[in-house]
RNA sequence: GUGGCCGUAGCUCAAUGGUAGAGUCCCAGAUUGUGAUUCUGGUUGUUGCGGGUUCGAGUCCCGUCGGUCACCCCA
């Protein structure tokens, strides 16, 4: 009320939306650590001139960033995505690292667009990037923590797929037929429509380039595995076969793609994609003006659409509710069952947190039934009641119900054997 | 930027153009030291906002803001 929303596609985090998030970003940096890659992270806001050098042709992107003058006449916009950022921080200092770079970092960015499903106006998502090496190794090294990334959220393979494509083979087909690069740049926007316009409109945009949306259709069901053999083995090798398959539908927006492309799917295809990315081996090179010229291939992975996800598929639910259940907001409660002990209660709170224990307790004289109700509120598993018989106290099992007795002194050993 | 649907209590939703309601949540209590149920009581509304039509508007019309979905775009 009072007009006190937050903006359109923003949004509030309140315990239980906090907690979600950390879920997610927890898996994400786990997963990442095991894969060998390390975190980085870059400023919020940036010039402006970092993201128009990038994009010359882009004047649509340049209308989705939130930009703005500072106080002191600089033109900057709040990052729009990560690789800007990442290029020019490996620009750099990319000397000062050995090679491969495996960089993921986790950051918050902001699009001007009209929010939608899977889409805000301020979202979370985590990057990975293999810098250095412009193998078929780091192309399954990075698609295969993407695989890993999603497994960790429960998801099998009846859950997602990630389909590869390579633009290198739309390349040579278009230059066979007769395209040049700009055309060529032309038709893959095309491509990318495939699914999503009516054929015959298709066919008129694709008329002056010679071709026809039965001989691009032709060409994706032809594609050859031959090509993709190589990297298909790499998964196989490492179990993750099921997990991936040849879409050459698959080309992506960005025009800084050089290659390999892919994108992760729901199986049920209810929802954009979960993540995407490629091989942009030229576009280090073209920013720093040929001084530094590193292969690169990357992706993103966006938390609206990899939470929807989670929403809707129950394995996955489940395992986020028993995650989110395993860390309540307090392990111990202690009830103070008589005002007379508090100070006494105040030592063994004190004291149990110095041990270690999320342990809360009543600010203020309140009723035993009431301070039990709380503890239980809270996902406590045990109550620990000071009162009458200090030193002794009693402790609950919530759970069980079932109560026992320790001097207080040795509460500590009580719940370290109890816990295990 | 374009279009569809929606906007009523903190939340989920009712109310033929005729007195704005229910459930839930929250708070308090049910003979003073034991939590899930139950019972009782209580708080909460400029019906998103602003105009218009009408004797009378939550309801119909216009505008606006917001939500949602799709288009556009997708880094």
């Amino acid at each position: 009320m009072c007009g006190m929303r937050p903006l359109p596609g923003f949004r509030d985090f309140y315990p239980e939306d906090c907690a979600r998030r950390g879920y997610l970003l927890d898996g994400w940096r786990a997963v990442a650590c095991r894969h060998g890659f390390v975190e980085v992270d870059g400023p919020v806001l940036e010039s402006m001139d970092l993201y128009a050098k990038k994009n010359e042709s882009g004047a649509e992107i340049l209308g989705q960033l939130y930009q703005f003058t500072d106080r002191g006449e600089r033109e900057v916009a709040l990052r729009p995505e990560m690789t800007p950022t990442l290029a020019r921080m490996v620009i750099a200092k990319e000397r000062d690292y050995r090679k491969p770079l495996k960089w993921f970092s986790i950051a918050n960015f902001f699009r001007y667009e009209r929010q939608q499903k899977g889409r805000l106006r301020e979202f979370i998502q985590f990057n990975a990037d293999l810098l250095g090496d412009a193998s078929t190794a780091a192309d399954a090294e990075l698609i295969s923590l993407a695989i890993g990334v999603l497994r960790e959220f429960g998801f099998t393979r009846d859950d997602f797929v990630i389909r590869l494509s390579d633009r290198r083979a739309w390349m040579d087909f278009l230059a066979a037929r007769g395209c040049d690069e700009g055309a060529a740049r032309a038709v893959l926007a095309i491509i990318d429509k495939l699914d999503r316009e009516p054929e015959a409109s298709l066919d008129a945009k694709l008329a002056p380039h010679g071709l026809t949306v039965a001989e691009l259709r032709a060409f994706i069901a032809a594609a050859s595995p031959e090509h993709f053999a190589p990297l298909l083995d790499q998964f196989e090798a490492r179990g993750l076969r099921e997990f991936v398959e040849v879409d050459l539908s698959i080309v992506r927006g960005l025009a800084y793609y050089t290659g390999l492309v892919f994108e992760a799917f729901d199986r049920g295809q209810s929802m954009r994609a979960l993540a995407g990315g490629g091989r942009y081996d030229n576009l280090l090179a073209d920013l720093s003006d040929g001084s530094v010229n590193l292969p690169a291939i990357g992706f993103g992975l966006g938390d609206v659409v990899l939470g929807n996800l989670i929403e809707e598929t129950p394995r996955a639910r489940e395992k986020m509710e028993r995650a989110l259940g395993a860390a309540p907001a307090a392990e111990i409660y202690v009830v103070i069952a008589g005002e007379a002990r508090r100070r006494e209660a105040l030592g063994l709170v004190q004291s149990l947190r110095d041990a270690g224990w999320r342990t809360d307790f009543p600010l203020d004289a309140a009723k035993v039934g009431r301070q039990f109700q709380t503890a239980d509120q809270l996902g406590a598993r045990f109550a620990v009641v000071v009162g009458n018989e200090w030193p002794a106290v009693k402790i609950k099992t919530l759970a069980t119900r079932a109560e026992d007795s320790v001097a207080h002194g040795a509460l500590a050993e009580w719940l370290k054997t109890a816990h295990v």
